[in-house]
DNA sequence: CGGCCCATACCATATTCATGGGATCGCCCC
DNA sequence: GGGGCGATCCCATGAATATGGTATGGGCCG
């Protein structure tokens, strides 16, 4: 990727631990560590002095979230990649975080190779993550665990007549389109009404894109 | 998590490749490699006469595709966890692989000790991701890289209003439920179409949740 | 073969909508 | 302080909708 310095700027509110990623880092001859802040406070200073190539952070800090750091980062210098090393592997922090814009994230309890590899990893454009936190992403990936809920199934028909509807078309343009006289809409509508529960055309749209019956896009 | 056995069936068509991963696997005492299938029929006969606690597959096979077992077993034997080991890379592999309930996902260039860890991992309830793979699931995450489109803007009240029309209700509803006028609905109405350029109800409907201006969920 | 469901077609009526007007009252900003 | 805009209110009319019927032909399936 190069050989040039990658510069660093770590955020870690708990003195040990700061000093043991420093450590990890500077095991790394072509990491230059820019700045080791404690605080978010700390660190909009030491970002606002350098643009780092790698930013580390923690997410619990003393007088604020990461994720803020992270979402600010991210607007300033959207070059920087963002590695969060935090010890909160709940789902809400990890994903939070991650569309504030990290671009890794790994627990607390890795070893200074590892970190040293995630740096790396980085720079390389892949993302480090701890295998705990990766099994919240694969369950996003994979989608809402659809309980296979039974839709209110409609006939091909009625679909079409859907979006028929959902596009705004009156009663006629949908006959004219689907080549049907404009009598046999009404009866279709009654079913699709019947079906889905409803009795007026646009909430026949908002529960038809509910059950997923129809799709969104223009 | 235990102490007892954890058996295992390997698919991978390249016998070297799947020597290789055997052994790795052997180094571990509490493995029990079930089966070693070097394509698709050989895996299906095997998952017929085992349950594996965990399915380690490639993807391309030479008669079909692994994603295809991975939605067999998930489907069987729910309770298996499966990892994908495979030397591609892209997006849409990865991502079908996944949504078909792979729970781990690693490039072919990895250590013995890896492979054991990433087994573990799996049995933790973890999920082990290369990190060049993870990449892909940290921008589905992060979400389609909105091109900041400018969505029509409409008013708190008028977003109100349009909730109103998804759910069915009718001027009158709407008016009461807001404590308004039935008067004034009308006219909120009207501009709502000026600014989503539609001309009913339910064709606004449909292109307020495409501009996600409203949100499906009852 | 008889039944069931889909798709089709038609009629009638009360309700609701779409859309054109015009109007008042705050609020913010230049 | 005037202009723009959001929010509110009112009226009127023609068009479209919702909803109750009834009815026919074509598949599919036990």
């Amino acid at each position: 990727m190069s050989e040039q310095t990658v510069s660093i700027v770590l955020v870690e509110d708990d003195p040990p631990t700061r000093e043991r990623l420093s450590r990890a880092l500077a095991g790394e001859p072509r990491f230059a560590l820019l700045a080791a802040a404690g605080s978010l406070a700390e660190a909009r200073a030491a970002l606002a002095r350098h643009v780092p190539t790698v930013l580390i952070t923690d997410l619990r800090l003393p007088d604020g979230h990461g994720t803020d750091l992270i979402r600010e980062t991210r607007q300033a210098t959207p070059a920087t990649e963002i590695l969060v090393i935090s010890v909160l592997g709940d789902e809400r922090s990890v994903v939070t975080a991650i569309r504030a814009g990290a671009a890794g994230y790994l627990l607390k309890d890795g070893t200074p190779e590892e970190l040293v590899g995630a740096v790396h990893d980085l720079l390389a454009g892949h993302s480090p993550i701890s295998a705990a936190i990766a099994r919240y992403l694969i369950r996003r990936i994979q989608g809402p665990h659809e309980p296979e809920e039974e839709k209110p199934q409609l006939t091909p028909r009625e679909i079409e007549i859907l979006y028929g509807i959902a596009k705004g078309f009156t009663y006629n343009d949908i006959a004219e389109q689907l080549g049907l006289s404009p009598h046999t809409i009404p009866t279709h509508i009654k079913n699709i009404y019947r079906k889905l529960e409803v009795h007026s055309r646009s909430e026949a749209v908002f529960a038809a894109l509910s059950h997923r019956l129809i799709r969104l896009g223009e």
